[in-house]
DNA sequence: CCCTCTCTAGAACGATCGTTCTAGGCCAAG
DNA sequence: CTTGGCCTAGAACGATCGTTCTAGAGAGGG
């Protein structure tokens, strides 16, 4: 069965858009690091590389999506989850030598103006996230529409300290951002409608 | 003198890598959107692409980060200045279809595995930004090392939520982020080592 | 007047881009 | 055995990429 091929395709494809973005990653390039035939590439993906970027993008973000949840079900409460989280992703951006950051987000960027369909498969990946991050907050005992504005500032301080840490080489912005994370998360739960994240 | 070619190379570059991304523009199209003479663009950056894209970046990263102190200086205090600042990003993105957020953002994403000037020039600027910041918050009476955190934690929830609208075409992320944002603000000013950005 | 230096102007080059096309191998169904 | 599908395989195509090269316009100092 060559479906596996196909799999071999979005893995490779995913590796290499995450670290270098959509835009400088050839399709050619992807099939050789898949070490798959060029022609399974447009068997695979009849619309091209639009498609298969979009086809990344949803895949890379369905695993990645998995990833938070997991390290909650680790932690002993949601503050130390979310500051275990931003920990987490500090060590693997810097053990990839800050390669390894969202998969998606250069792609967000690079598409918001110039591809309806990667725009919009982004945004069905960070909608996705939001709305599983907001179940297990309201689960903790926050109210719903508090609850998604935190874990709305949460993805956002994420996004924007992965782009500090990889220009600067630096996790600074991630430690950052976990502490205020987890700082907002705890407000939160604490039913405060003061500082932090997410207090709209 | 020819040095005002230069000059439109550089604000027409500039334009173009902030909506599309630096991969994405190429140096003809700078070019002739300058409405420049394509011998122009190697007699000004003999160094050709790279040397063009750091140029616009550090010229973009000045031009900006004079945007923020503007914003202060026509605020009563410090929080509200930060207030008013997301509030304007917001307008402004919206105002321009969502395609005018942070001018450098996607280069530093799209290059910080690929070219270590592009990279180079990015962090420099996202340094600039923090240092011209953090003395501004240092001045309204928060200590140094908080208040450079207050304001790492501040420009990279700007930056995770330029990433969010554009992707959603929304601006909820820069809502929640701006208040959350303004919250930290007001403890790190109250002297508050507890919840809110900047909390280290 | 001429020489030099800056800047303009765009043709030309090789490389690579995404895409299309043709051809063959393989295996299950008839 | 033959047929028809999926999948492999890669050559070929036109377009465009970044870069280099040649040539000339224009101004200023000797």
């Amino acid at each position: 069965m060559g479906t596996e091929t196909r799999e071999r395709i979005l893995e490779a494809g995913a590796a290499l858009v995450r670290r270098q973005g959509y835009e400088a990653t050839g399709i050619k390039q992807i099939a050789a690091a898949a070490r798959a035939p060029f022609g399974s590439l447009y068997h695979f993906f009849p619309g091209g590389k639009e498609e298969l970027g979009a086809e990344i993008v949803r895949r890379a973000g369905a695993r990645y999506g998995r990833l938070f949840p997991a390290v909650l079900d680790r932690s002993p409460d949601l503050v130390q989850g979310v500051r275990a989280f931003f920990a987490a992703a500090a060590v693997h951006l810097e053990e990839s030598d800050f390669a390894d950051a969202c998969p998606i987000a250069t792609v967000a960027l690079e598409s918001s103006s110039r591809s309806e369909t990667l725009r919009a498969a982004c945004a069905e990946v960070f909608e996705a996230w939001i709305t599983d991050g907001t179940e297990r907050v309201v689960d903790a005992g926050v109210p719903p529409e508090r609850a998604r504005s935190l874990v709305v500032g949460l993805l956002g301080a994420l996004e924007g300290a992965f782009v500090l840490c990889r220009a600067a080489r630096s996790t600074e912005a991630l430690e950052v951002a976990g502490a205020a994370g987890a700082a907002a998360t705890a407000a939160a739960l604490a039913g405060d409608s003061g500082p932090g994240l997410g207090s709209r």
